[in-house]
DNA sequence: TGTACATCAGTGAACGCGCGTTCACTGATGTAC
DNA sequence: TGTACATCAGTGAACGCGCGTTCACTGATGTAC
């Protein structure tokens, strides 16, 4: 199916198998070298669709929030009501830190950078519009409290980023009845089934609307 | 006043190097070899002091999640009440975060690598404790909604930590507005005024509070 | 107080490696006439 | 439909580098008698 010389579709394969080993092997587990053998193609030939390896793992970081996004928005077209719509979005963003955890932090790395280009910011920019508008909407309808929506926005972000990373990291399995010492598998859990993550994540995420919703006006 | 021979201290002044080198020239800048130039000794003497480069790493998390945690504590030993006791724990938390946002990443990082040593999860897990304790003072004087204290310490723990890597990040100044093609001192806030930087902490952590108190009993 | 010796914290040469990137090139593709 | 040519996406040799780690060593320190 491919041309055995010209391979068609050599960027976006580059990107898959990097985002994949990503998970696997860690940010440092990325060399031009070994991605290029293991997409079959010559160590030099990356060179043709990315100026150099920075400009590879910034696409890498911008396709993660691309897909953050559309999961986000996904997530949201299904559910109805203010509160329901900003927490099915801030479930569907911390499912994602589950599922791809080195991928999460990478995107936050990269779009930190002093350097980043103006894409990678924009496409961050894009994932906290998004965030907002739930949040305006919400206020619109009196199921968030009033005041400037950009505030709001920023404690959802910064709630489900945390969630996300912590989640993602295994690191809400750590209390004080853990005995750290005793064998690994018991501080941290590392295979928890999805279902128990959500119920965590809605626990969590439920502070989140209480903090958000109208209050009795003190 | 050091022996020239017998550097006396090595051990924590290649830590304090590589912790201060962390911010500058990022993880991917710490190197055996450059690290021991700068601290003035052979590149082979840190093996008397860690095990390997892992070793080194690891013991950086652990002496930041250290330092974070003293943070913590000596901000709220400095207040009073439930809420603000809470309140000024995050705030530490989160200008540590914009102090050392590298290292933050680092120790969260390394915490969640799948053979992190026990010590680093332990002084990790100690972080939470005291975040969880801090909350069942808060229920115990009816500041805080009753329930599980560790589900509410989650929440506490995730805002926190994704608003210290966003505001770390410079990732709060991008809004809606912000044109994103335009000269990138625009998009990014890169040097707020700590002032700032700490009225928009307050600001998203008054949304937590608000969703940490008892509320009318729905 | 002096000497012998074990221990400890350094040194520097050496090993072997994989990396990012450049360059001149070649094979395949598409377009103009 | 056929041919000439520009463009594009690959190749592979080569450059130069810095890295982590090992090893046998040496200088300094501390302790026992």
């Amino acid at each position: 199916m491919t041309s055995p010389y010209h391979h068609g579709d050599l960027k976006s394969t580059l990107l898959a198998y990097a985002l994949e080993q990503l998970e696997g092997a860690g940010l440092d587990g990325l060399s031009m070298r070994e991605m290029a053998k293991a997409v079959g193609v010559s160590h030099t030939a990356a060179y043709r669709h990315f100026a150099d390896k920075q400009a590879l793992l910034d696409a890498m970081a911008e396709q993660g929030f691309e897909a953050l996004r559309q999961a986000s928005r996904e997530a949201v077209a299904a559910a109805q009501g203010s509160p329901d719509r900003l927490l099915a979005s801030g479930l569907a963003y911390v499912q994602f830190g589950r599922q791809h955890p080195r991928q999460l932090a990478h995107m936050f790395g990269a779009a930190a950078r002093a350097t980043a280009p103006p894409r990678l910011r924009a496409v961050a920019a894009d994932l906290f519009n998004d965030l907002q508008t739930l949040v305006a909407e919400g206020q619109q309808h009196g199921s968030f409290r009033t005041g400037d929506p950009r505030a709001l926005a920023h404690a959802c972000w910064a709630m489900v980023h945390g969630l996300a990373l912590l989640q993602g990291g295994h690191l809400l399995g750590l209390h004080p009845g853990a005995d750290v010492n005793s064998d690994a598998s018991t501080n941290a859990v590392a295979q928890w089934p999805d279902e128990a993550a959500t119920r965590q994540a809605r626990e969590v995420l439920g502070v989140l609307v209480q903090g958000m919703v109208p209050g009795d006006a003190s």
